[in-house]
This record gives C-alpha cells, sequence and structure tokens, in this order.
DNA sequence: AGACGATGTATACACCGTATACGTATACAC
DNA sequence: GTGTATACGTATACGGTGTATACATCGTCT
C-alpha cells in the first residue's frame, strides 16, 4: 500500500544523515530507493512536501511515547526541550526546516499542547500561556538550530584574534570578558542553565497558586 | 574601485527584497547590474559569499549609529532587538540566514558587544554574560525568523478546524485554551511582552549591585 | 475480453553555480 | 614607442537541479 511512501522517507531521511540537506535530491532518493526520479511523485507531491514529510516524522520521534503522567511539569517541559535537542544534534540538517513551517502536523500539535498543560499546571494565566508557549518554542528550536548551524561555533578565527580586528576602546564588553570569552563552551551544561531560566522566567509568571502535582485532585484523571 | 562590488550587493539585497530570496540567482543579479553572470565573480568569490556580505550589510544596519550611550541597559537591549525585527520585517528572506553563520563580520560583533555591555551594566556576573548573549540573541532572531518564515502562522487551517483533527481529550491544553487561540495575535505587543519577561529574567540573574548608570565611578572610560 | 487505475519509465525543458579560456583596456617600466 | 602586467568583462561548457509531459506495464474488476 503506502509501505512505497515510507520507503521514500526513510531514503529521504538516510541521505540526509548521511549526507547533508543539500545532498537530498529527487534523483538520489530514487536512485536510493532503485527508481526512477519521477516515480517518486507518484506518492510525494514534490520536493517541499517531501521535506515537510521528513521533519513530520522527525517531530513524532521528539514525543514521549506516553507523556510521563507521574512526572512535574518542569520535569515534563525539560524532557520536550531535550528531545528536540537530540533530534536535531542526531540530525542537524533539521534544525532549520524547524523554522519553516508552523505546526500543522498532528504531532507537532500533540507536543505544543505538553507546553501548554504543563504552563497551566505551573500557574500561568490562561492568557499568558499561548505567548509563553511560542517564547518557549522559539528559544528551544533557536538554540538547537543555532549550534546546528555552527552560530555558536567560535568561526574560523579564535576569539582573541577576532576580537583583534576592532580598536579595542570599540569592544569595551569584549575585552572586559576576555577571560571567559576565551574558555570552551559546553554546550549541554549551557542548555540546561538555559532552562533553568526558563522555568525561573515562567514561575515569575505565576499569579494564582499553581496546580500541585504531588496533591491531585481526588478523582484525578485516569 | 569597489564601487562594483557594492553595486552587485544593491542588486542582490533588491531582487532579494522583490522577488524572494531564492529568486537571488547569479544570473538574476548579474542581469540586474547589466553584465555576464561570470563577471560577478572578479567581485565575489561565490554565492555563498556574496549572500554573506548582504546579511553583513543589513547587520550594519541594525546597529544604532552611535550607541545611545545616555540611555539605560534595558533601553538598549530594547532597541537592538527592535532594530533586529524591523529589519527582518523589512527583509524576511534575511531571517533564516542569520542562523546561519557565527558572528564574524566586524558589525556583528559589535552587537554582541552591545548585548555584553548591557548586562553587565545591569549587574550580571561575568561568568554569566556570554551564555546570557548567547539566550538573548537566538530568541530575538528566532522569533524573527518564526514570524518571517510563518512558523507564527496559524497554518492554512484556522485553529478550530486544526484541533478538530485529534480526539479532543488528547489536546487538553487546546481544549482549556480554546477562547484564546481563536483570537488573532499581535506580534508586535507580544513581542515587547517578551522582552519585558525576558529583562526580568535578567534581573533575576544579577548577584551584584548593578552598575548605575548615573553614578559612573569617578574617572569612568573616556 | 476489455476497461481502468495504480505504478514506473523515458525524454525533455528551463534553470542553477561555476570552471576554463579568451578578449580588451588601462597603467606602468624600459 | 614597445612590451607587459593587471583589472575587468565575455563566451562557452559541464554537471547538477526540480519537474512537466507522454508512454508503458501491470493487477483488478466488470
Amino acid at each position: 500500500m503506502g509501505g512505497r511512501r515510507e520507503e521514500i522517507l526513510d531514503a529521504a531521511l538516510a541521505i540526509a544523515d548521511e549526507h547533508g540537506l543539500e545532498a537530498v535530491s529527487m534523483r538520489a532518493v530514487a536512485e536510493r530507493v532503485g527508481v526512477t526520479p519521477m516515480a517518486l511523485y507518484r506518492h510525494v507531491s514534490g520536493k517541499a512536501a517531501l521535506l515537510d514529510a521528513v521533519v513530520g516524522r522527525l517531530l513524532a520521534a521528539f514525543l514521549p511515547p506516553d507523556a510521563g503522567e507521574d512526572q512535574g511539569w518542569e520535569e515534563r517541559l525539560g524532557a520536550l526541550a531535550h528531545a528536540c535537542r537530540n533530534a536535531t544534534q542526531r540530525h542537524p540538517w533539521a534544525a532549520q526546516l524547524l523554522f519553516s513551517r508552523p505546526a500543522v502536523t498532528p504531532d507537532a500539535v500533540r507536543a505544543v499542547d505538553v507546553i501548554y498543560t504543563a504552563l497551566i499546571e505551573a500557574g500561568v494565566p490562561d492568557r499568558d500561556v499561548p505567548r509563553l508557549e511560542r517564547l518557549i518554542s522559539t528559544f528551544v528550536i533557536g538554540f538547537a538550530a543555532s549550534e546546528a548551524s555552527g552560530r555558536f561555533a567560535p568561526g574560523t578565527l579564535d576569539p582573541r584574534s577576532r576580537r583583534g580586528r576592532l580598536p579595542e576602546g570599540d569592544l569595551p564588553g569584549h575585552h572586559r570578558l576576555a577571560p571567559w570569552l576565551d574558555l570552551p563552551v559546553d554546550l549541554t551544561t549551557e542548555f540546561e542553565a538555559d532552562l533553568d531560566d526558563i522555568v525561573r522566567l515562567i514561575k515569575t509568571c505565576v499569579t494564582t497558586s499553581p496546580v500541585s502535582a504531588t496533591t491531585p485532585r481526588p478523582g484525578g484523571r485516569r
């Protein structure tokens, strides 16, 4: 039946993993499937749709198989964020695609809902939840994309010589921070520190008392 | 002199503004300049370098002509963030390019320094400043990219029907937030609210007393 | 048997970035 | 003047891209 379509998506994902996103051409995918390029169009409407379907498949992998009901909202939020970053570490080419389209696939909507429920449970007023969801997802995806695309990398020049390009007085911040800037950065611990900051930010948005996870209302769901 | 190079960058920027980033081809730029495609290579090493130069020119436009020394750090940070968003609203195609490369051009380094000095002035410990700079710039660029690429757009389906795709019980968050989700969002006020949140986040990172802008230490720099 | 839809193939078109080779025009040394 | 180096532009060509169009081959159903 639709097995051919899955086969095509598998091939595209494998090529992207092995040789990068720019190597994913209709011809290359077709060759991998063992078929003529034009045969792909019987199962996929075009290259854009093909890529959309591939990121949709990745999004599905984000989601905890069953949303851990017994964890607190902080843990659920952190798990989702780490799942996103892990996925873009395994598939760096996918990061830029996450910014391309709104969350339309069912899996993406489910991921958004995980954030919604976490924020509600934290006690964030309903009015602020959608905005904070966009803030959080924007940062998490942005971090993953920055890391994957090399925006966080020091560039070809080391920090010292990069700074040397400009008169020292023009960069008082760099000058003051020099000892810290020359240190290598561990992006994993940085990501965790950022998430801690964001959790603190969420808590400052709370007006009502948060819904306690340890004292579920009697007859709680399930 | 190098006038030809500026002319090429002008042409590329104009084409991107008028017909999108994908319309910027070496042939199209050359035709606009009134020259053969291969002539471009006398002034630009290739297409990637051309695009880098174009975003470099945009970055230069971010920067306040002279960093407003008399404003507080919150105002300077906000001004930079709004400048970034304004630029990507005027040139939506540029948003995705901002994630592609580290800040290597002198102008980009200067923008980073504006954030550094703002955080230092706010009283953030030196050790945390580089991380917070990455957090802030990631969010600001991510917001701009999300807005420009349509990630924040509701998609072709309206929220109601999008939600209708899944059994209602699977999306408790969407269900609860339905009245707010159906409202149109004003991304300008949302961006400002986000920046306010980030400023509050910065203030929670302060341990030492902030450097007051109104009471510079005697014999302050310059 | 015959029609039909699903699937794959063959060919072709317009476009892309750019390597290579060749022209031309100015500037400077002798 | 004469040669030559350098800057700039042109011409042609190669291998790649996504995909429109037309044709062939099936298994299935009537």
